[in-house]
DNA sequence: TTATGATTCAAACGAACGTATGAATCACCT
DNA sequence: AGGTGATTCATACGTTCGTTTGAATCATAA
């Protein structure tokens, strides 16, 4: 045969999950569906990663490891070049999110299958997953938030937080794909405003970030007194 | 005894089931849990509602019909006050949006649970809840839209249709609740600021949205930048 | 070649799933 | 009181699930 037998049954393996797991989600996504589509045997997932649960960290890990690296490397030659002084929201902004959206041209590291992958599976139900992920991010995180703190000192934490959880949903949604969008609108979006397009929905993406993290600060209804700097 | 045999059946079905599919989602949810912790048989649900898709629909539908024709009552309102002229962006979105979240606060309408369970189905894999809620919400969506269309008539559309979409994201993760808030944070954010503080989150989000929905339009690439930096 | 460890394979396991059945029990009417 | 239709109940059906098993097959080196 043209291809090698053990070559990369591994491989296989991962990218018909990747697929799959974005495409119906993880509990709506069967053992034998992924070893059918990656045409091994059944019993190759568990032999190779051990259980359902550790294959889908793995098509995670393999994939945000790089990832929160890149992002890591991207906000440190931004710091490296503000030299002390706090990196501009726009520029954090574009180490995180930014980041991401160009991971999406990038089919060697799963591309647009992944990303809607992610973007599905922060809000999926499934406890360990979340919890994994939570740990995964976490490091990159606390990097980002405060390196936020810092550009916007006026700004409270707690707001900043929540800020940053709310760019997170709306990039969820822009990546988690059109069948989401197809609730918002039914014509077709012209061809050249389709989903595909990313290199627009980047800078779209990026202006309502931005213009939500810089928004005027909320004016709370109830006269509270000052307790707190 | 003190309570009637046959009085609400229905009922509890529904209130297991809508706080069930919050916290485990769709497939994640069985009808063992279900009739469990509504105390009915487990033949219950499928008498009263035909089946587990059936079921489900049902629970949307309890809440989404009177949240739709609310949201389209405060839309009118705000109409006939602006007699003619355009509506503000700002009220469109808290016609739209605050009416989501001010639901919250209505135990009797569902309250956070059914916010989070919405929030959290807007990005289930299930085809066909999908495909059920963008029926459910066609109608109110149009209306939304050509609001929107009419208040900001500078904005392309496509621009708008984006920018709702990135809207109903970020408005999903912040009530998706707690638990993807972690991702982002695991100091507990100080007690006054808790997820429970709706009074605190509506002014934060809608402070966030109208920041995204009237950023400054992006500018895409030039069509010809030769440089692969 | 033969020995060895890694991998693949067909087959089966027990558990959990959504659903269906038919008898028992209920509320309600005459 | 007795009849009737609606509802509840225990139980079982057929599927599908993730996982396991032990033998077959592979790659590699002595």
């Amino acid at each position: 045969m043209a291809e090698i037998r053990n070559a990369d049954t591994r491989e296989r393996i991962l990218d018909a999950a990747e697929r799959l797991f974005m495409a119906y989600g993880y509990d709506g996504t069967s053992m034998r569906q992924i070893t059918g589509e990656a045409g091994v045997n059944l019993a190759a997932v568990n032999y190779h990663f051990g259980s359902k649960e550790a294959l889908i960290q793995e098509v995670f890990r393999r994939r945000l490891d790089w990832l929160n690296e890149e992002r890591m490397r991207v906000l440190d030659r931004h710091e490296a070049e503000a030299g002390g002084q706090p990196v501009k929201p726009s520029l954090i902004v574009d180490a995180f999110f930014g980041t991401l959206l160009r991971m999406a041209e990038d089919e060697a590291r799963g591309g647009m299958t992944f990303l809607r992958l992610l973007g599905r599976t922060l809000t999926e139900p499934s406890e360990f997953i979340r919890a994994f992920l939570a740990h995964e991010y976490k490091t990159v995180m606390d990097r980002f938030k405060e390196a936020l703190f810092r550009a916007l000192p006026e700004v409270p934490k707690a707001e900043i937080v929540w800020r940053f959880h709310f760019m997170l949903g709306a990039t969820s949604y822009a990546i988690a794909g059109t069948d989401a969008l197809r609730l918002v609108t039914d014509w077709q979006i012209e061809e050249e405003d389709s989903v595909d397009r990313l290199d627009r929905l980047v800078p779209r993406l990026m202006s309502f970030l931005l213009g939500g993290l810089r928004a005027p600060l909320p004016q709370f209804a109830a006269p509270v007194t000052v307790d707190r700097g």
